[in-house]
DNA sequence: ATATTTTACCAAAACGTTTTGGTTGTCAAT
DNA sequence: ATTGACAACCAAAACGTTTTGGTAAAATAT
């Protein structure tokens, strides 16, 4: 079924029902209902080579996934399907598709993106892993394509993005444990040069402010690599040298693999000496014994907004937004509360 | 840079160009050669659009990924990037796409595949996670799409595969226990109707027969559940009938995970008392206290594999070709010899 | 009653390729 | 010399849309 013969079956022209469909204005309310039935009926679905030829435009979103750098990362990379999975429903109805491309290097990623651009005509985007400064945003503006970012760079520009929030998981995770009497709170993160790290770091630094706590210098550590068994030696001797120290906050979930280590080496029982919290991850904080007590994140809307964002970008009058996700508390059984002395 | 222009610098027809970059015999090796040179100079690549509207081909590769059922398992979906990992240099290379989709039920698939392949005009697939008797093949096999498994079904009809080991693996970490003194030797598996379970089944029964050890009922357990608790559970009760069970061989990280938790609630000491030795995956071996001995394949080989093949198609005289992964043995210290009585 | 604007439609051009069905010239076979 | 086969090229049609630049009729304004 194409256009002519759908056309031909409602004694219009080519025209009509393209603009019909296409639901502009110059056709009736009442000739674009039929066309919408008819092609429906007809199970006409216009096909994309001709269309994209046609407009110069392409109906799809792009996606770059790096398979290298932070990405490497097995659990990092499966944070991306609880992404991918929220948007799933939209882009099947809205009739988009992704045009995802992976790439294992520096060269690689900048070639996709080239690609897409410029051969695929692809104009809608979502990033991922944002740079501290990330050159991406400042080449697609120039290119005049529309994205949405999956995190956040540090000079907020004008664009929009979707992303956990860091500073506010961080807060709720320390009023938390201060409302269970810790004075001692310890906090693993990351080098800072992920933003994301960094704005954790932030958070745990206001947050001490606020409760008029002194900042420890001993207590905030930030590792470079993502071997548990390295967070484990580096916490080690956090604990050894600091032994007041009731509880850890980690930023990711093999730091919480490392803690659990480390006091299980120190003999520390976890949930009743000591407590550990980590950041959720998709995979596993359930697979340690004991199951790690975690900060939770709705990832699966953060793939939802993005697409629903992109999508509303199409309207001329579309200002910049943003999605910041809110965190929960999961309670597993490794948070307990100080005695008071 | 379009066709046309680049003919005219060539003094050329757009019909010699396009069949020159297309590879045609009725044009001169030497036009062939000059074209080809032009074209890269002016960085000249086919608009794919009009390219497909043209041919009626797309020049991608589909991949439909579900979300749900057993994939809806993170550690699952990890292997997946393995996989892709393995494929993007060849996609570059070669100028291919992937048209990925992810679905979340069995319905979204089945419409996914239908789009792909009716109004994306996709005819080259990849597919992954078979059923024993998977449907797929006959309907893509009906429409004239070519397509590489990764996994196999049981009736091996005629098409490629990539594919695990599964016989093979199970028969070397048997070799390897037995050469170890292990004579009792239980298998924890996740319920056949997996092919990869099935033959893994296989593997062990053959296995014992090479040895003429006999089957005892008792060392074979199957899994229904992915919880690592619910497998501890299953373990444990296991080895408290059978405490002259040496060696546990888990089909899966996560029934790796539960053997961990029940040799330590019996206070069998792992690795000294009791092996495990576990399937790979991508990520939790290394992250459990003590790592885990695994049975190694190169995943990424797999997805490599896959892409010649599936570019190997082209050629007429091509005949169905498969590629079974050889595994290996990674020794981590949770295998231990017997000692002789 | 006439002029102007608006509504609802349409024919034809354009998008950039691939493919079809040639033509011309050269060379080998008769 | 003539025929047939082959090599090397090409003009034009085809692919299925969207967009441009209209027109005729109806509605509104003067």
């Amino acid at each position: 079924m194409d256009i002519k013969t759908l056309s031909k079956k409602l004694k219009l022209s080519i025209t009509t029902v393209s603009r019909a469909l296409g639901g502009y204005s110059d056709v009736s309310e009442k000739t674009r209902k039929r066309v919408k039935r008819f092609a429906k009926k007809y199970n006409y679905s216009p096909n994309p080579y001709a269309s994209s030829l046609a407009s110069g435009k392409s109906n799809t979103v792009g996606f770059v996934l790096p398979l290298y750098g932070l990405n490497s990362n097995q659990l990092n990379q499966a944070s991306f399907f609880d992404f991918i999975s929220g948007t799933t429903n939209t882009i099947h109805s809205e009739n988009l598709q992704f045009f995802m491309m992976f790439v294992n290097s520096v060269e690689e990623e900048k070639r996709a993106y080239e690609k897409l651009i410029y051969v695929q005509k692809v104009n809608k985007f979502i990033l991922h892993n944002l740079k501290k400064n990330d050159s991406r945003i400042n080449m697609l503006s120039k290119n005049n394509v529309k994205f949405v970012t999956w995190g956040r760079t540090q000079s907020l520009k004008n664009y929009s993005w979707v992303d956990l929030d860091n500073e506010g998981s961080v807060n709720l995770v320390m009023k938390y444990l201060i409302e269970k009497n810790h004075k001692h709170i310890a906090y693993i993160n990351i080098v800072e040069n992920y933003n994301f790290a960094y704005q954790r770091q932030q958070g745990y630094i206001n947050s001490l402010k606020n409760y008029k706590i002194k900042f420890n210098k001993d207590y905030y550590i930030s590792v470079k690599t993502e071997e548990p068994d390295q967070s484990a030696l580096i916490i080690k001797k956090m604990l050894m040298k600091n032994s007041e120290i009731t509880a850890l906050i980690c930023s990711t979930e093999y730091s919480g693999v490392g803690a659990i280590k480390a006091c299980n080496e120190l003999n520390k029982k976890i949930g009743k000496d000591i407590s550990i919290i980590t950041f959720d991850g998709p995979v596993v904080e359930t697979l340690t014994t004991p199951s790690l007590s975690a900060i939770g994140h709705p990832r699966k809307e953060l793939g939802l907004k993005a697409i629903e964002m992109l999508l509303e970008m199409d309207n001329k009058d579309y200002k910049p937004k943003s999605y910041l996700a809110e965190p929960e508390i999961i309670e597993r059984g490794t948070v307990h509360t100080v005695k008071k002395t």
